[in-house]
DNA sequence: TTGTATGCGTTATCAT
DNA sequence: ATGATAACGCATACAA
């Protein structure tokens, strides 16, 4: 059928020990004897079979990508940056998305990734996520992507920062009732969510302003769930002046909320979300951005790296990437 | 090292010609040993080597998709169905984009596929795109997603009808002056585009009315192209009344161009797009909703037939899911 | 129903 | 620098 490395071997005359070594640029071939099996597999149209390159080296060449969701921003953005670095190192992707403690009924990863992939890159599961366990109880060499675990190379950006920063925008525009959209109810440790919090937490303490428990909602990180939640801010007795979603998304929930109020973000009341979504700008979000694509590429690249040091159990490197505010019309300064 | 078939046989008292039968559920295999041999293979912890299997049979139990974008939120939703498919097939799904005309500099796509999949899923690449007929001539089992082209099999929407559906929505409610947001100038036939304008101008010659070539922009289906479109309409002498965007990404920037012109969607300018984008909903934008995820799913079950079904070559068979209308408050009755 | 034996196409070890 | 050859782990045609 197809060609065979014994194909070239014997059109070029030499043994398919040579042509593999000549073929992967391995050291100990003469030059002439490599450019002339070059030139012979192409004249073939020889390419080389994964699955016996595989078998025989031990090595799949490719790294599983598990994410929780593959149709939302967030995760569809860092899929891509891995992507375009997985592709320049000649590395199979292998896409499988995971059931979420809610969602829906799938099958658990770790059983899929045995045997066929060298690494993986986990994108936001909890730390706490059983399925997350058993993906690092197989050994493989994993990073984690936007959340971190002890002994585990991850890559997110300063979730504590990221909340202070927006809560501070907030705060300097002379804001004072100031309401938070966080997710939902029962925050795990080591979360972005849980660290978001710990950073509006810390700006509203060092400004001297005291968190009210009734300006905090639930918007479970989803459109419908920050316009709910905004709802239920607007219908206090009290309402807030300013509110802190927690990510782009439930601020476009929040601010429809608004809208249905008959309320206008900015000159009614302030809202910043987080993310530096597509959208934040259409709608003139303020907002903490973080480079999304870039957590990915950089937790790519890491594990490529990984994946090429044999033995180097590395630091277990957590690494955080900057933040920016994003400031727009959506937050004006405190007008009584 | 790890455990092979060949431990699960001794364990066993059998070949491992019958631990390989018995435990891919093939027939003349005796109830008691199958069961028998599925225990022993779960107490070891066996997983079968996907390359020596895939090596010794020649099936690679995967399937590519090839995708221009990751990130944008169509490609991100067909590609959700899509996985949702193959993950309950079993089937390992390797994801590669490819490089638009325009676009970065990547691989091409054709040779990343040879000898490592049994078939492929396109998802809206152009017809004349280079990288798709050597993607076709590599003669792998391939489905099409969002474009059609002849003799291959294909999902996509009615995109005449679409095209028509929108228009015809405006003409409904008392426009004249319809402006059209389109992709890009050069339309390739069978393509989307060319098919939603060829709607487009169904319902106006329907209607009676004229098509005014100065109420066509370019959008280039991206957010700041619709901005920069629906810009260049209402800068005319006589802007349109009414807009048919075509695509909802290009409507949302039409609108952010309104806003800024100090018009609001519905009440000054009626906008209609085309997709049932998440955000739709949060602008209030009227759209010709497609099954974007059902695209994704329904190509993956018939790849998976195809697959499953050797030699016969199916008809190419072309499927073309249902759109509907949905109407919000971006389209509102001409009142001059 | 079960076992035997060969082939799948490389890589890697050990010679030469 | 190059060659011979034994793995690699499974599937399958053929025998029994």
């Amino acid at each position: 059928m197809a060609i065979t490395i014994k194909d070239v071997a014997d059109a070029a005359g030499v043994s398919t020990a040579t042509v593999s070594r000549a073929l992967r640029g391995l050291p100990n071939v003469d030059a002439s004897t490599r450019e002339r099996i070059q030139k012979i597999a192409l004249d073939l149209d020889y390419v080389i079979s994964p699955s016996a390159s595989r078998l025989a080296s031990g090595r799949t060449g490719s790294i599983a990508v598990i994410t929780p969701y593959i149709a939302r921003w967030y995760f569809s953005t860092v899929l891509s940056g891995v992507e375009s670095v997985l592709q320049s190192a000649g590395i199979d992707l292998l896409l499988m998305s995971v059931s979420t403690p809610e969602g829906q009924h799938r099958l658990p990863p770790a059983p899929r990734l045995r045997r066929r992939v060298d690494g993986a890159l986990v994108i936001a599961l909890s730390p706490r996520d059983a399925q997350l366990q058993e993906v690092l109880d197989l050994g493989l060499p994993t990073s984690l992507i936007g959340l971190t675990m002890p002994g585990v190379p991850s890559v997110t950006i300063d979730d504590v920062m990221a909340g202070r920063m927006a809560t501070q925008h907030l705060i300097n525009l002379g804001h004072e009732r100031i309401g938070v959209i966080t997710g939902a109810a029962v925050g795990s440790p080591f979360t972005a969510e849980t660290d978001r919090y710990r950073g509006f937490e810390a700006a509203m303490k060092d400004a001297g302003i005291a968190i009210d428990p009734m300006l905090e909602a639930y918007g479970y990180f989803t459109i419908p769930g920050g316009e709910q939640a905004m709802t239920a801010l607007l219908t206090q007795r009290k309402p807030p002046t300013a509110v802190f979603a927690m990510s782009d998304e439930m601020a476009f929930g929040a601010i429809r909320a608004m809208r249905s109020h008959g309320l206008q973000p900015g000159r009614d009341i302030s809202i910043v979300g987080v993310d530096g979504h597509d959208m934040s700008e259409l709608l003139d979000l303020s907002t903490v951005a973080q480079p999304v694509p870039d957590l990915g590429r950089i937790a790519a690249e890491a594990l490529l790296l990984q994946l090429r040091s044999p033995g180097t159990e590395s630091a277990a490197e957590e690494i955080h990437l900057p933040t920016r505010l994003i400031v727009r019309s959506s937050t004006r300064p405190y007008a009584p």
